[in-house]
DNA sequence: TTGAAAGCGTTACCAG
DNA sequence: CTGGTAACGCTTTCAA
């Protein structure tokens, strides 16, 4: 192709203008010192020329990109894509740049970062829940900041915002209970899930506290098609009548099931709960009652710790909490008064 | 913060390993003419250092940055989530970085692109739909590749993937009328979509060419809450017993209002069609008659047009044309054989 | 195979 | 207020 040169460089502007190079920068330079008349001879000619000044050389010079990266596990999931969007949304508002990285598991978090280093990219916000200690530690040598949502381990450069799920398991447990449930399941996302675990956990604690026993649980993945198969091996084994699982879509899935195949009725013979407060939940033929997580607070909680992280630097045990939002809708039955 | 130095350079390698600052980079260049020992030095030095090479300064020479932004305009519309995610994961795969640009309208483009062209982005992809022919041009005194998806409006810079919009309102109104449709109705999407507009033309020609009058049209805007408002208007009016949505979120809540709140039967009272295949058109619940963008096919033709572009330049007049393939589903009745 | 040196486009500093 | 110069970290010549 070659047109010409793509891009015009402050020399080629100073040269049109009659002025030197370090004019130019000045008069791009908010608050910078240079006459009225200097910065209307520089401002034509940059326009003539469709000048911008690159970023680049400045990011060489400062090791600051603007740049942060925003690594993503799946999208199916609308819970995420507003998440996303929010992201998106602030850190362009905040001045920054955001990088996209769909990674498929913490395998190849690895190889993702030494190109985001590459990048010098400014920080980076993990959906994807860290999950150990180790992988924290390791990350630590990257020295970048990280924060990582829904989960709670940290180290030097690794923050976490993580969402009150075992506050919200219980509440779940004691709604269910006052609701009239007296066989109790959970459905639960996949195996190795820190905020499903910590569901679970919520929800055993509370029926504890209330004197009930163990729930019965079924693995799962956090998927329509998992909530469907989920409740139907439910089901085979024996009836529940109070069910909380791991997310929206699981629930989602389990109501179809349990509705559609199993010909129950919701709420009447089967109560469920779900997780996250995605748009369908709200729908009509659902009508699910959920936690609201709070995609906001948690999206406003992650970008303070990417500010303070990269103002004071590194520092051990950064953890915020967002609530978890009960919001009960048609598909539990009513407490009584 | 100041933690010592936080990114070691290829000067710095070169010192400890007692070479010269190109040997580093050689080592570093796959294919350089650099002696096995040499490289074992550097590489010893680099790992005790944490050195990689920054790409910056490259991005500096070249004027390529690597990065292809993506320009996206709503993500709570689970289509786009996948789309985007697809995207990404191909552009990365591609040796690209992704630039997730959220834009409100096209209103804030111009301020969007300065930003860009300033990071040296090698191509833009837009999920929004580039109107007329003048921002079309507008945009190609940013002499940045453009690959903008459902339209076909292109100029020198900007090329353009379209879904077969006309194609596929033939055919829900074909197929509409075959299982005994009679009075038809459009649900639209936002006034200015080009997408919504071509659907609804081809519905229009499908219905004349059978020698049936022009269907009822609502305005609405994508959205499931329009979907069911767009509805509730439609039946206020008169009844419909054909409708064909915009998209799948508008026909889902079309569907719900119809159900709901108008106590009609679905498919024997109304038949429903939408458009994109979104995960929940197949949901029990709904089981909606639709057609697949063909996401995928989307995604490589536009990455295609970004790699011609980038080869061969700026050309008029390059647009391709994904197929819309139909899904019959339950939501309309079987057409007599 | 190796090292020295130029150059990319900025900003920041220093004299004038 | 202005122009010259150093510096950022790399790749790419050019000589040796």
């Amino acid at each position: 192709m070659t047109p010409g040169k793509r891009y015009a460089s402050s020399t080629d502007v100073a040269r049109l203008a009659g002025v030197s190079q370090s004019a130019v920068s000045r008069a791009f330079t908010p608050g910078a010192s240079v006459s009225a008349e200097t910065r209307r001879k520089v401002m034509a000619a940059a326009d003539a020329l469709g000048f911008r000044p690159s970023i680049i050389p400045q990011i060489m010079l400062t090791n600051r990109s603007g740049l942060v990266a925003v690594i993503v596990g799946g999208l199916r999931n609308a819970f995420y894509g507003a998440v996303l969007e929010r992201f998106a949304t602030r850190l362009r508002d905040a001045g920054h740049q955001v990088l996209l990285v769909p990674v498929e598991s913490d395998y190849s978090l690895d190889t993702v970062l030494e190109e985001l280093r590459s990048y010098r990219v400014d920080a980076i916000v993990s959906g994807l829940a860290v999950l150990s200690q180790e992988v924290a530690d390791a990350l630590s040598a990257f020295r970048i900041p990280i924060v990582s949502c829904n989960t709670s381990v940290t180290s030097d450069w690794v923050a976490s915002v993580d969402s009150d799920n075992r506050g919200a398991g219980r509440v779940a447990a004691e709604w269910l209970r006052r609701c009239g449930g007296t066989r109790f399941a959970f459905l639960a996302g996949p195996e190795e899930s820190p905020a499903s675990r910590d569901r679970l956990d919520g929800f055993r604690a509370g029926l504890a506290a209330l004197g009930l026993g163990e729930p019965r649980v079924v693995i799962g993945d956090y998927s329509y098609d998992g909530g469907r198969a989920a409740a139907a091996r439910l089901f085979a084994e024996a009836p529940a009548d109070a069910i909380f699982c791991a997310n929206d879509l699981v629930a989602l899935g389990a109501m179809d099931a349990i509705r559609k195949r199993l010909g129950l009725r919701i709420p009447e013979d089967v109560m469920v709960i779900g997780y996250d407060d995605i748009p369908s939940a709200a729908w009509d033929s659902y009508d699910l009652t959920t936690f609201d997580q709070d995609p906001e607070g948690l999206v406003v909680q992650a970008l303070d710790l990417v500010r303070e992280m990269g103002e004071s630097g590194p520092a051990r045990g950064r953890v915020r909490v967002v609530e978890a939002r009960f919001i009960p809708r048609g598909s539990t039955r009513n407490p009584p008064p």
